[in-house]
DNA sequence: GGAATAGTGTCTATTAGACATTATTCC
DNA sequence: GGAATAATGTCTAATAGACACTATTCC
């Protein structure tokens, strides 16, 4: 029976799809791969990743935190497994599984500079999803994006991305660069207001024009859930 | 670089979380682990699964179907990957991942019989959940439970739990004992109706009462989700 | 007729969408 | 005042929920 443990085993890695929103569009960590002969798709983009430490990683949500510290230098505050994949070609190297999270993050608390060089956020338009990735990075990013979108249709996700104040109008923006379409202003406030997710600062952003009330999250603690999804009532 | 090929790799293996609903509950499949002493958990009871054979599974779901098939003898008509489990301690064999799916099938396509020794069909009620499983079995169930019962809740996901024709009564039944509530009748005829996902065969199906009237599902190929979930609009 | 289940009609409450209106700032 | 953005008011359409009502079968 025990002769399975002297079957081959395939690669086990974790990579992660960090999303940021920054400059009016959605954007992703990439990392370019070693310029190394010996491993596949040398000097190619890919996703921040990596194999599984069974001497550092007490699991696999603790590998993916570790890469996401190494990469961006901050805990995120939202990460969720997306899925895992494994074939016997994604990898040349052999069989070969990985477990994929997705993080999200203000751009507001990333630490400028960090490895400049060898990593480079990736705006998402539905063009650059053409990227040639490492892998099947493509698809994972893919699919990364997918739930992201699905998620924040009746979800309040995006707040994961806001720094720790922001005016309503920036919240909406927000959603409306995830989901690539425009909301309407009074249905966004009445679903919010009503899900008493937020709670208003005693401070107002200022700009050239009439001042906005600013608000920070009551409670980082999880995302809250909508009764219904952005736009599920009938067209006129 | 590639020395992490030599590092030590974590086994990987492939659970599946069967369901179906007979006899008024929801049941789960579950198989007697062998009376071997050298495997952990002998003789308890655990999700049908195994490790990966690199040499005979192109794919995570490709394994997946393929314990599927040894289990219950039919192909899944519905298949979807739960998710990833992978810690040092899961298994005292050492470092190793699962990945688990979730699979839902009509009690009635099953071939009696079958290798009832060695498995059996469990009811999910809210105390079974305390079942004694090998490994952390409980707790992937639980997570597919809580899948299942989200899922179910705004899409036409029992549908794969019906045989080819049934009435709009089994079906919400159905709805019933996966949700454990009971669901309002008008509403949710309207709603299966508005979906446009059933059509009627000229066959009524008679009992001692008045006769209904069968449907099928018009296409297998994809669950419905629907606008909202049951039970989103405010109470009264 | 009575019991039981199938199926429909009708009313209310909620809310997304559309869009108009008012409010506040800087120039 | 004018431009620009913030914030709110109001009306409509869609639909879930509640529940009463009708329809059809067997006894």
């Amino acid at each position: 029976m025990s002769q399975v443990l002297k079957m081959d085993r395939p690669l086990v890695s974790v990579d992660t799809v960090i999303f940021t929103v920054h400059e009016q569009s959605l954007q992703v960590l990439l990392v370019r791969r070693p310029e190394v002969a010996t491993d596949p798709y040398p000097a190619m983009w890919a996703l921040p990743g990596g194999f599984v430490d069974t001497t550092r990683d007490a699991n696999l949500e603790s590998c993916a935190r570790r890469k996401l510290r190494d990469k961006t230098g901050i805990d995120a505050p939202y990460l969720e497994q997306l899925g895992s994949w494994g074939s016997a070609t994604r990898d040349p190297r052999g069989w070969s599984t990985t477990h994929v999270y997705f993080a999200l993050l203000a751009h507001a608390s990333l630490t400028p500079g960090g490895n400049a060089i060898d990593t480079q956020w990736v705006a998402q338009g539905p063009q650059r999803l053409r990227e040639r990735l490492a892998f099947d990075h493509a698809e994972l990013l893919s699919a990364a994006l997918a739930r992201l979108r699905a998620k924040v249709e009746y979800t309040s996700l995006p707040l994961y991305l806001m720094g720790p104040e922001f005016t309503l109008s920036e919240l909406q923006k927000t959603y409306e660069i995830v989901l690539a379409r425009a909301l309407e202003k009074k249905a966004f406030r009445t679903r919010i207001s009503s899900a008493q997710i937020l709670e208003p600062v005693p401070r107002m952003k200022s700009g050239s024009t009439r001042p906005a009330q600013l608000f920070r999250v009551k409670s980082r603690r999880k995302a809250h859930t909508f009764a219904r999804p952005f736009g599920s009532a009938a067209a006129p």
